[in-house]
RNA sequence: GCGCGGUUAGCUCAGUGGUAGAGCAUUACCUUGACACGGUAGGGGUCGGAGGUUCGAAACCUCCACCGCGCACCA
């Protein structure tokens, strides 16, 4: 790493490892590989989509789980690949084309059509996994899969085939969702509920035995009146009850005939007759409520709708042809004409509507299939509820089934070397985490409770629809005959059914249709079930659900033992990121501007667990200032030279002192010990972050121990040392600097995998590993385990030195203080005169020197201070700033005594609280004692304040 | 209607019983030998409201208000 450029330059960085990493095959997976397995599958992206900021958080968590898996030496699998997203592909070819050629797929042909769309994937459909490639994803690409490969499509025939011949699936003329647009069948799943403003419109209908007795009925759906085939009114509503079996006079269509529009009154308990008139018309082929009401009565079904949403002939004249909204109006007016509309009010309500093409919903009856979902009770059964086994006692028997792929939650000493080089600490395989055996657990476990209500309440699932683009039914029909397998039936006359299936029908087999099912390969041997599930909790029932129904039914196991759910990604203002308001920033743009690391880094640290995420660009800049803020910490390590006493050439890589030298427990300064015992809480605190899916916090941790700790201290404080003369101290603290920053490196690179294996090289320590435990590539270095109890104590790390330190820090900041007080610019160099109250080692001193910016530290232990000389009083002694005349002493006074103040009312606040008896005999005794610990610290402080004013004089 | 989140500094959010925190923004000073994508020091909060439990509540309980989401749904 010569020449080192002042600034992080990601782009060319970034291209350059990733190309390193495909060469090298490191992210493939080895089914024969004796380390314990650890997999997730892909949520695959449609295969015609862009990345967009959601895909950024969920696949960056993917690979900060595979990258840590694999850094806790496991053998990893990240299944990539691509789903054909039917309605949304069809429909963009289908713009396409009309766009293009002015034609529609049905001027086409089905077989043409199709390969059209064939056409666009192979031309669109590495967009976004070149995308994800440039994120820096670690998926294993030769296993990448598409739902419409050849080997899956069998998969998901058979699948259809098996559950047919069991009886869960099955052909019926049922009501479904209809949405006129897409001209298809869709699942409740695909059904939005939004409210809309609308009219509730009163119009009164004769009674045909009673001319002298009118009803009035509500509704808010008066074009539907031709297709009523009954009114229906509460049995036990004293109103109307007598009227059960007559009839009345529809309005609708006026131009027939008075006898061809009597329709009975039936009683039907499911009339409400509170709400609106307690008369209710019903128009069973056009409202699944409706429909119920018809088949109890059996009442004639009469169809006014179209398949497009147009009205038909049985409408009648004035509304056949009409769009159904625009015949809503119209039948308005043939009401008002004939005298019979009572009033019209503004109405709100909740209509469903179509979640893809955005238009309401029309109930059809329509011939299509469905499934009744298998393997439901254990589905319900494996998901761990609320305070049901959930946090399970550190490394205890959390393990999951196949025995060691969990993740850790507690830290195995073993591997730490009491020999300390720079890259050293071998990782140990991390005991299980997450769910119990057998069992599933969700992150956050919230969502347990909606999937189990989901479970609880599901209808059965109509997977059919009227598309070309998909996997077609494998069913073929001849006269009464119906055939169902994985090949056409021999014979002639046969045709196929013409409908695809949903492609969540497909999609729900992801985790092992992918991994060569049916056949039970290594692959799937290994790696089934998965460890961790990444996605968005839109999609829990879509694909979540139904891939564990399907896991049960096909593998006879789960698919996976822990469901992350990510937040949803959203604009400053709180708003979804959509393309009309135009509020999605291009993530490639953003890593063309920052680098791929800055955006993770960004996102993750904004990303706390099951919350939204309010994307702000300024969170990927912070990550590019991070990235930079690494950059340079190892540019000026790289300054420093050798950590020999003599540089080492090229040539001589037998000298490992070129990069990094023992430590030599004698020579540690307290400052050392204070960022080494630092480090240890760092790799603590992420590791367990990270075990906990709280990858905002893991990145939090981070953030502050490398750039708060480490850079704004540490380093500084080192400069005490090379500024110096001692060749063997200097070579020391390089020794200390090369182990803390190989072991942040390795702490980062989950996250920042492009710069980590940057510096990992650039600063040489990928040189004295084995091949495989980061020789190659960081990915596969040991993940850094906190320290033991026989290092700490090789090294003296006694937490004594982290008080000891802090002390000196604090006085260097209440130093600084004296400066601001003194109007002294932050350049100008003064000196300072330290009065000490014990040894201080001439280190020490020039360490308070550094810090302080000073001029010279005079260390004098019988400095009679002049009257009026600013002090600060530490521990550790004295400090003075003696600046006669320059010195705004009112001012400095004011500041005293406010801090006094402070000092004052934080006393008597503990005071208080130890003068209750209650407090005392109740407390426990740390509590007590770290309150009286705290008063005597702040009576200190008071008296060195005290001092501090008097001094002033 | 049922259920789930949220309400803490100007903004975005951490903080599950013991001294109110971070980043950004902001103010002042500084281009000093890693870094101005930087440094030093500062200002800024009655933790949505009301009760309760407790020696002690931002945190636990109850109720309320507002914001967001999911499910169900009456024409």
């Amino acid at each position: 790493m010569s020449e080192i450029p002042k600034a992080y330059e990601p782009q060319s960085v970034e291209d350059k490892w990733y190309d390193f990493w495909l060469k090298q095959g490191c992210f493939t997976a080895d089914p024969q590989s004796a380390k314990p397995a650890y997999s997730i599958v892909i949520p695959p992206p449609n295969v015609t989509g862009m990345l967009h900021m959601g895909h950024v958080l969920n696949n960056t968590i993917q690979d900060i789980l595979s990258r840590k898996a694999r850094m806790d030496g496991k053998e990893v699998l990240w299944l990539p690949g691509t789903d054909h997203a039917g309605i949304a592909t069809q429909v963009m070819v289908e713009k396409q084309l009309k766009k293009e050629e002015k034609k529609s797929r049905h001027d086409l042909g089905r077989e043409e059509f199709l390969k059209r769309v064939w056409a666009w994937k192979e031309k669109h459909g590495d967009i976004i996994i070149n995308q994800l490639k440039k994120l820096g994803c670690s998926c294993d690409w030769t296993r990448e899969r598409f739902t419409m490969d050849p080997e899956y499509s069998r998969c998901v025939q058979k699948v259809f085939v098996e559950l047919y011949k069991k009886g869960l699936i099955y052909r019926g003329k049922r009501m479904v969702n209809w949405c006129p647009v897409s001209q298809t069948a869709l699942s409740d799943e695909e059904v939005e509920m939004k409210p809309q403003k609308g009219f509730m419109y009163h119009f009164k209908v004769q009674v045909a035995e009673a001319p002298d007795t009118w009803l009035t009925i509500a509704t808010t759906r008066p074009e539907t009146i031709p297709g009523d085939t009954a009114v229906a009114v509460n049995p036990k509503d004293p109103r109307y009850a007598h009227l059960i079996g007559q009839h009345i006079v529809r309005p609708l269509p006026a131009e027939l005939p008075r006898e061809q529009k009597l329709i009975p009154i039936i009683g039907d308990e499911h009339v409400d007759f509170e709400f609106g008139t307690g008369v209710l018309k019903v128009t069973p082929a056009h409202d699944k409520a409706d429909f119920d009401i018809g088949t109890r009565h059996k009442l004639p079904l009469i169809e006014v709708i179209n398949a497009d949403g147009s009205m038909n002939v049985l409408a009648g004249g004035p509304l056949a042809g009409l769009d159904r909204f625009k015949a809503r109006k119209v039948a308005v007016e043939l009401l008002t004409e004939q005298g019979v509309m009572v009033e019209e009010k503004p109405y709100e309500n909740n209509v469903g509507f179509s979640q893809r093409a955005d238009v309401p919903i029309e109930p059809r009856l329509s011939e299509q299939w469905f499934l009744k979902y298998p393997a439901v009770p254990e589905s319900k059964a494996c998901v761990e509820q609320d305070g049901f086994g959930s946090t399970p006692a550190p490394g205890v028997g959390a393990s999951a089934p196949a025995g060691d792929s969990g993740r850790a939650t507690s830290f195995d000493a073993h591997g730490q070397s009491a020999r300390l080089t720079a890259a050293d600490g071998a990782s140990a395989a991390a005991p299980g985490a997450g769910a119990l055996p057998g069992k599933m657990r969700f992150h956050p476990q919230r969502w347990a409770k909606v999937y189990d209500h989901w479970l609880t309440n599901i209808q059965d699932w109509c997977i059919s629809r009227q598309l070309w683009w998909g996997h077609r039914i494998p069913v073929w029909y001849r006269n009464g005959e119906v055939h169902c397998g994985l090949e056409a039936p021999s014979g002639e006359g046969w045709t196929q059914d013409s409908d695809v299936l949903d492609t969540w029908f497909s999609s729900w087999l992801w985790p092992f249709a992918t991994m060569g099912w049916p056949e039970p390969t290594d692959t799937l041997k290994k790696f089934y079930p998965t460890t961790d599930l990444v996605t968005g909790p839109d999609i829990i029932f879509f694909w979540v659900a139904r891939m564990i129904m399907a896991g049960y039914e096909f593998m006879g196991d789960l698919p996976f033992q822990n469901v992350y759910f990510t937040g949803i990604i959203r604009d400053k203002q709180g708003r979804k990121m959509s393309k009309t308001l135009g509020n999605s920033p291009d993530p490639l743009v953003l890593i063309a501007q920052y680098g791929a690391d800055a955006l993770r880094f960004g996102t993750m640290r904004s990303a706390p667990l099951g919350q939204d995420v309010l994307f702000d660009e300024k969170d990927v800049e912070l990550g590019r200032n991070f990235c930079n803020k690494l950059w340079n910490a190892c540019r000026f390590r790289q300054m420093q030279g050798s950590a020999g006493a003599s540089p080492a050439s090229e040539d001589a890589p037998s000298e490992q002192f070129e990069i990094q030298g023992e430590i030599e427990r004698t020579l540690l300064t307290p400052d050392d010990k204070w960022i080494l015992l630092k480090l240890d809480a760092a790799i603590r605190e992420v590791s367990i972050a990270l075990n906990e899916y709280k990858f905002s916090e893991a990145t939090a941790a981070l953030y502050k121990f490398f750039w708060s700790e480490y850079c704004d201290w540490y380093v500084e404080a080192c400069k005490a040392v090379f500024f110096g003369t001692d060749t063997k101290q200097k070579a020391n603290t390089l020794a200390v600097i090369d182990f803390v920053l190989s072991h942040t490196i390795r702490l980062f690179h989950p996250f920042l995998p492009f710069i980590t294996e940057e510096l990992w090289h650039g600063m040489g320590y990928a040189t004295d590993m084995p091949d495989n435990q980061g020789g190659k590539t960081i990915m596969n270095a040991p993940w850094p385990l906190p320290f033991d109890d026989d290092f700490k104590g090789h090294y003296g790390l006694d937490d004594c030195y982290l008080e000891m330190t802090d002390t000196k820090y604090e006085l260097v900041r209440n130093g600084r203080d004296l400066r601001r007080a003194g109007n002294i610019q932050a350049a100008k160099k003064v000196k300072y005169v330290f009065k000490p109250a014990q040894h201080l080692t001439p280190h020490d001193a020039e360490v308070i020197k550094l810090l302080l910016n000073a001029e010279a530290l005079e260390v004098n232990a019988d400095y009679p201070p002049p009257k009026g000389t600013p002090t600060v009083q530490s521990k550790l002694g004295e400090l003075f700033l003696p600046l006669e005349g320059l010195i705004d002493v009112a001012a400095e006074k004011t500041r005293l005594t406010k801090e006094l103040d402070k000092i004052q009312s934080e006393i008597s606040k503990v005071e208080q609280k130890l003068a209750n008896p209650n407090f005392t005999q109740k407390v426990p005794p740390a509590v007590l004692a770290e309150h009286e610990q705290r008063l005597a610290d702040w009576k200190a402080k008071l008296a060195h304040t005290q001092v501090s004013l008097e001094t002033l004089g």
